[in-house]
DNA sequence: CAGTGGTCTAGACCACTTA
DNA sequence: AAGTGGTCTAGACCACTGA
């Protein structure tokens, strides 16, 4: 009769406790977490149990386990962050994956329009911090990015000196907002005057826009990327399964 | 010293042996698999290891489990290979799936050209099928789709009457071919004359071009498909994770 | 009711890491 | 050598399905 939501699983209430434990940097990124066997005593559970929770953690990328060490929180490294969430590629036969440069940036803070108050759900009056900036392949511009961000999500991001071509591993490692799933629309649209400035193209040239809103672990948008690519030259690769 | 492929732990034998089954048709599809024990006995190995190794099947959709009633081979109906591969939706914050209706189609057998050996890994002299088809949005065309087929693996699907919209669960159902992923390259691109005219829109007109291999289970490039979407309404949805 | 997959436990042994 | 995760087993009980 009751449709209350049912009890869980017991190895899904361990998975629960450890994601919470984890969104709250109960561990740092790059820590050891107990051991199974630790854990299984604390709980009270069986091995077995906790076992699965962990399993389920590390397919989804939320924690790295290794044999004979340990498990730790899965960091969000230059490498790991870059091939986990952009995904362009020389197209096939080719298929490398591009490691991009920086380039220009600008930042700066202002209040939250309507649609960013939308796809962010932020209050009326939230101030957000913008970012935008290029990225080189090759020396050559080839993405342009808005990145808009919730300031009380960031205090003072905007203060900081060098954003690291990953903000991914800047949001996990500083302020503790760690990345959960990315949902991105793709559609394809036209340079406008701006792009083609920036991109040193004509306008009128066909770019692939990647609308991205990503969110935390708690299921709260943290941030909004729209990325403007010249896809001529390279392509967004996707493996579907 | 031998860096031999290493034994296999004997889940993953298991699952391997699964897989090669289930890949020559042993079970077919929406039928029902022997049970764990029965597995496990045949196999000689414990019900847990059999119950690890199709697991495993079941998180890459290759079979579907069901409590009470038995593990069956996935079937790509309609539904089911629609949604898994088409993944154009409505822009957020409507998110909805779309369901396509299916357009004009043309369908030709031929030489494959030199692109095609390529991508589909053919011999030389080898013959392709040509299916070109519109797909329609509220009646209206949206997506223009080139799929291109070998021959030798399917034969005959030129003759055959009315194809289905998920051309999957026909390689499935009738040429016992499985599809295992898709690998897709996205990029922008510019309408051209004939894409303007079955679209019913400008010359110029950004479209999204994706480009997808479809692989089998035994790794074989079996699907070779160009469609080119008209995004100004709709999008393309991928979830990052 | 019997049979299925889902959960949970307990314990064994192995492979890898670190000290 | 001690501690970790990885594999494997055996057996218990539960929840769901269908005859």
């Amino acid at each position: 009769m009751a449709s209350i939501p049912d009890f869980q699983p017991l190895y899904k209430q361990v998975y629960g406790v450890l994601v919470q434990r984890i969104a709250e940097g109960a561990w740092r990124p790059a820590q050891a977490l107990p051991s199974e066997q630790a854990l299984a005593g604390e709980l009270g559970v069986s091995q077995g149990t906790v076992r699965k929770a962990m399993d389920a953690l590390a397919a989804e990328n939320l924690i790295l386990r290794r044999q004979g060490k340990g498990s730790y929180v899965a960091e969000h490294t230059q490498e790991h962050a870059l091939f986990r969430f952009f995904r362009l590629a020389r197209p096939s036969p080719d298929c490398r994956r591009i490691t991009p440069q920086l380039g220009e940036e600008k930042i700066r803070r202002r209040a939250a329009n309507e649609t960013e108050r939308s796809r962010l759900k932020l209050r009326k009056n939230a101030q957000v911090v913008e970012l935008r900036r290029t990225r080189l392949i090759d020396e050559i511009p080839k993405v342009i990015e808005k990145i808009v961000l919730p300031l009380s999500l960031f205090p003072g991001i905007d203060k900081q000196q060098a954003l690291p071509n990953t903000l991914y591993s800047l949001y996990q490692g500083v302020y503790g907002v760690n990345i959960a799933v990315a949902k991105e629309e793709l559609r394809a649209i036209l340079a406008n005057k701006g792009d083609a400035k920036e991109l040193r193209i004509e306008p009128g040239t066909p770019l692939l826009q990647i609308d991205r809103i990503a969110v935390a672990l708690d299921g709260q948008p943290v941030e909004w990327r729209v990325s403007r690519c010249d896809t001529r030259d390279i392509v967004y690769a996707v493996d579907v399964n």
